[in-house]
DNA sequence: CATCAGGGCCCTG
DNA sequence: CAGGGCCCTGAT
């Protein structure tokens, strides 16, 4: 890896979301696992990317409140960028943080829902948030599969150090994604030195279609999740476990959710049901029945507020299912 | 020391 | 459609 790139030009403009619009529980995901090419403290966000062919640092402050949502959202570069890529940037920006959607249904039919209800009052304006690029989630929920937190942070990083970069603006210093060429380029071999097994091969074969533009992040967010989700189901790596991911994060479809994994059924089993383990079958039908086109929304709300509550109180039963 | 499951998926029979 | 194999790690 080079050394740390300085990115001093920097660019300021506000972002106004839709109301109501909760900064922290938008940028900031407990339940996901910590990487380096991030940091949140409350009310800011420091996030890199990689856009456009552009390396990108960017900080967002929060300037507003819930009802009157403003962010301060700065870009920084290694040189001048033209008005209109800072444009494209802060529109790509507004996406993955879903600023502009309207959850008003969603918040109104749920509000006396005894499970839902509480969470809503505490995290209401919460969006549903990607930090990363589609090309980019792969690799996430590639270093995922069949690991311990611990074991998918220690692929991620050794991914970052070898194939990424580091870049350091507004005091921080942070890694930045590779492009998929990177991995195009890389061996088997390689990529197996970094101890990601036998997740080298998925690795390649999922930067090809990139590479060779056969797949088009921004025209599959046009199509309907019927049509989506065989398209992502192809991609070599991704099954019934990844897909809803995708489907839910990167591509904002609130119902995605039919398959429950095993990790994630002991966790619904003790919020939705108080018990330790219910059959995955049941759970589904409870949360289809309970919120319909909103069930993953649903499902986020509870899972990431029981994750902010981690942070200050000891969950045993959950600290037995983390396994860092 | 050996064995095994872990925040799956592919491939085969 | 069921089940074995795959990489590596840490728990037992």
């Amino acid at each position: 890896m080079s050394a740390i790139q300085p990115l001093h030009i920097q660019h300021d403009l506000m972002l106004y979301p839709s109301a109501p619009f909760n900064f922290d529980g938008t940028v900031h995901k407990p339940s996901h696992f910590p990487s380096s090419d991030n940091v949140y403290e409350e009310g800011q966000y420091w996030q890199t990317m990689r856009f456009k062919g552009r390396v990108l640092g960017t900080r967002m402050v929060n300037k507003g409140s819930i009802d009157e949502p403003c962010v301060e959202l700065s870009v920084y570069a290694a040189e001048e960028i033209p008005p209109d890529e800072i444009k494209r940037g802060s529109d790509e920006i507004e996406y993955r943080f879903d600023m502009k959607a309207d959850l008003s249904d969603f918040y109104r039919k749920f509000a006396d829902d005894e499970i839902l209800g509480p969470v809503l009052d505490r995290w209401r304006g919460m969006r549903v948030m990607v930090n990363a690029s589609l090309y980019e989630f792969l690799v996430i929920a590639t270093v995922l599969q069949n690991a311990t937190v611990k074991r998918s942070v220690q692929m991620f990083e050794n991914l970052f150090q070898r194939y990424g970069s580091r870049v350091a603006y507004d005091g921080r210093d942070l890694s930045v994604y590779w492009p998929p060429e990177a991995i195009h380029e890389t061996s088997e071999e390689e990529l197996r030195a970094l101890k990601v097994g036998y997740r080298a091969k998925q690795l390649k074969r999922q930067a090809q279609p990139f590479v060779l533009g056969e797949l088009n992040e921004f025209h599959l967010r046009t199509l309907l999740t019927d049509e989506l989700k065989p398209i992502l189901l192809n991609i070599y790596g991704i099954g019934p476990a990844s897909v809803w991911y995708l489907l839910f994060e990167v591509f904002k479809r609130y119902d995605a959710l039919d398959y429950i994994s095993p990790w994630e059924r002991k966790i619904y089993s003790r919020l939705l049901f108080d018990k330790e383990l219910v059959d995955t079958e049941v759970i589904l039908d409870e949360v289809s029945a309970r919120w319909g086109r909103w069930k993953m929304l649903a499902v986020h709300y509870i899972f990431e507020d029981l994750f902010w509550q981690r942070k200050t109180q000891h969950i045993p039963w959950l600290e037995e299912l983390i396994r860092l």
